[in-house]
RNA sequence: GGCCCCAUUGUCUAGCGGUUAGGACGUUGGCCUCUCACGCCGAAAACGCGGGUUCGAAUCCCGCUGGGGUCACCA
């Protein structure tokens, strides 16, 4: 079960380019792992960029993989898969092996290879590096709330530890329900190299016996990830920084099936302004919303490779085959880059001046002035309006970005603050992401999801109706609240929720 | 809080012992111009602090401070 040193790649059909030596004299194989728990995330783009032009760099050879982490079976969708794949191919960034496309070391979704990680799971149970943890989720809770009132690290108490295999096996046997954890050496430092920040230390006291196979039956990340990485035959895995802590994990689990471990690069974190890790509550993340706000994807990708790496020569525009030929691991700094969308704007600018007419008409029938998109909007208006001029006054909506709402009036319900108007605003948006059925932003599920939400949160539905279409039109007459949502997308409607209740943030009470 | 990572203008960054600390976004003054945009010229704006090392530190070392991440049967 060792990886052959040569040989592991596919053959290319035409030989490299004699007179073109490669950066390096092997090729690589890197991946792109991203969970289909949501929409598709702009920090997805961003290292599967990074992964695939550090390939495309390296050889001729080498290839970007794409594998679906959905071991979470209760949040993993089909329908994030699949938006997902197609957010990635319309940025350009396409893979040599996936769940699409196939390849040599398929299947590349790990629901459908569980037989692999249970089999893995009971080498560790063998040999000693892990172990069959029969403990409640009550249990646990327990000892975690009495290490926080002693101010302890969190952390499993290694109470089943001690148990005798034979015993755990037994009990395993007889259908006793259990997770498998790894057993981390209780003394002792983990050490590994990350690629950009050297040799990194960490004490194994610090690092928790992490659970790798759930009770369900399905591996966690940790094992997953390093068995896959392993039998794919990964030779950088190339993530982002929020890895590095349990990195200790997967070397220990390397050591412990006797493997060699993948060279470790992480990547820092895209930024909210507020310098935190992006995220969507304070930030536009999914990739749908930029392609939506009429952002060029050669651009998105563009300004990607923009955020903590640079070209060099103060460059700043330049296509995602120019990044490969130039792309070097001494150019990337660490500091996480604040994702600026006014600086985004302004390169999506650039690309758009230099398109001639009939292109720019292209990319415009493109995004929402093509029959796709007009044909969705044309029943909602096509009984409101007495001429056709009238139809752009009458969805202007359904175009334009964010809106503005100090002109807007009766935002706020007679009866009601700013304030409260605001944060029922803000806490529609998060149920809104939460609520399963709402997600699929259908008339259908979002008319009772509003209905309950109002009785949920003591607002008359007359009330919040009305101030939801001024957030999301900047109208008081509109065609049907629910159609106008589906339509004009989850993006747009969530960004401007948000944004709505930003502004009713910094009004005053009358 | 423990551990880990990071640190140049508001933001993205160049710099890798000797620079008037450069470029870009944004802000701002002006020019161009029927308006706007583009373009052009200019301005304000940074090496977090304290110790070392060195003839000389933004650059190397240490401490502090600050920011971030992580401590799940999520990834």
């Amino acid at each position: 079960m060792t990886a052959s040193p040569a040989g592991w790649y596919p053959p290319r059909m035409p030989g490299p380019a004699p007179d073109a030596p490669a950066p390096t004299a092997t090729p690589v194989r890197v991946r792109i792992a991203p969970s289909p728990t949501g929409d598709p995330h702009v920090g997805t783009a961003y290292i599967a960029l990074f992964n695939r032009v550090f390939a495309r760099h390296s050889h001729p050879d080498s290839r970007f993989v794409l594998r679906i982490e959905d071991t979470d079976r209760t949040r993993s969708t089909p329908e994030s898969e699949a938006a997902i794949l197609r957010a990635l191919s319309w940025l350009g960034l396409t893979w040599d092996e996936g769940p699409d496309v196939g390849g040599p070391f398929g299947p590349y979704r790990q629901s459908e290879r569980t037989a692999i990680y249970t089999e893995h799971a009971g080498i560790l149970i063998e040999r000693g590096r892990a172990y069959r943890c029969f403990c409640t989720a009550e249990r646990l809770a327990e000892v975690r709330a009495r290490q926080l009132a002693a101010k302890q690290t969190p952390g499993y108490d290694g109470h089943c530890r001690t148990l005798a295999p034979a015993d755990a096996a037994a009990r395993a046997a007889a259908g006793e329900t259990h997770v498998v954890r790894l057993a981390m050496p209780e003394s002792g430092n983990t050490t590994f190299v990350d690629r950009l920040r050297g040799e990194i230390t960490i004490a194994n006291e610090q690092v928790d016996d992490q659970v790798l196979l759930k009770s369900d039956g399905f591996p966690t990340y940790h094992l997953a990830n390093v068995v896959d990485d392993h039998l794919m035959q990964i030779s950088h895995v190339i993530r982002a920084e929020e890895w590095l802590s349990s990195t200790p994990k997967h070397v220990v689990l390397y050591d412990a099936f006797g493997w060699t471990a993948p060279e470790w690069i992480h990547m820092p974190l895209l930024r909210n302004l507020d310098k935190s890790k992006i995220s969507k509550r304070k930030n536009p993340v999914s990739l749908d919303y930029y392609r939506d706000a009429g952002i060029l994807p050669e651009v998105l990708v563009n300004f990607l490779g923009l955020m903590g790496w640079s070209f060099g020569n103060e460059r700043e525009k330049f296509t995602l085959t120019e990044m490969e030929g130039a792309f070097s691991w001494d150019k990337i700094s660490l500091g996480g880059p604040v994702f600026d969308l006014d600086k985004l704007a302004w390169l999506n600018s650039l690309y758009l001046r230099e398109l001639d007419d009939s292109a720019f008409l292209a990319r415009l029938l493109a995004w929402r002035l093509g029959p796709d998109y007009l044909a969705r909007v044309v029943p909602l208006v096509r009984e409101r309006i007495r001429r056709l001029d009238e139809f752009v006054a009458h969805t202007s909506f359904f175009f334009v970005g964010d809106l503005d709402y100090t002109s807007v009036k009766d935002l706020v319900p007679k009866g009601r603050s700013p304030k409260d108007t605001s944060s029922v605003l803000a806490e529609l948006v998060d149920k809104l992401d939460e609520d399963r059925d709402a997600r699929a932003f259908t008339k259908a599920t979002l008319e009772p999801f509003f209905r309950s939400f109002c009785e949920a949160s003591g607002w008359k539905t007359k009330e919040l109706f009305m101030t939801v279409r001024l957030a999301v039109t900047g109208l008081a007459a509109t065609p049907p609240l629910f159609e106008t949502m589906e339509v004009c997308g989850r993006e747009l409607t969530r960004r401007r929720l948000r944004q709505c209740a930003a502004y009713l943030k910094t009004l005053k009470a009358p």
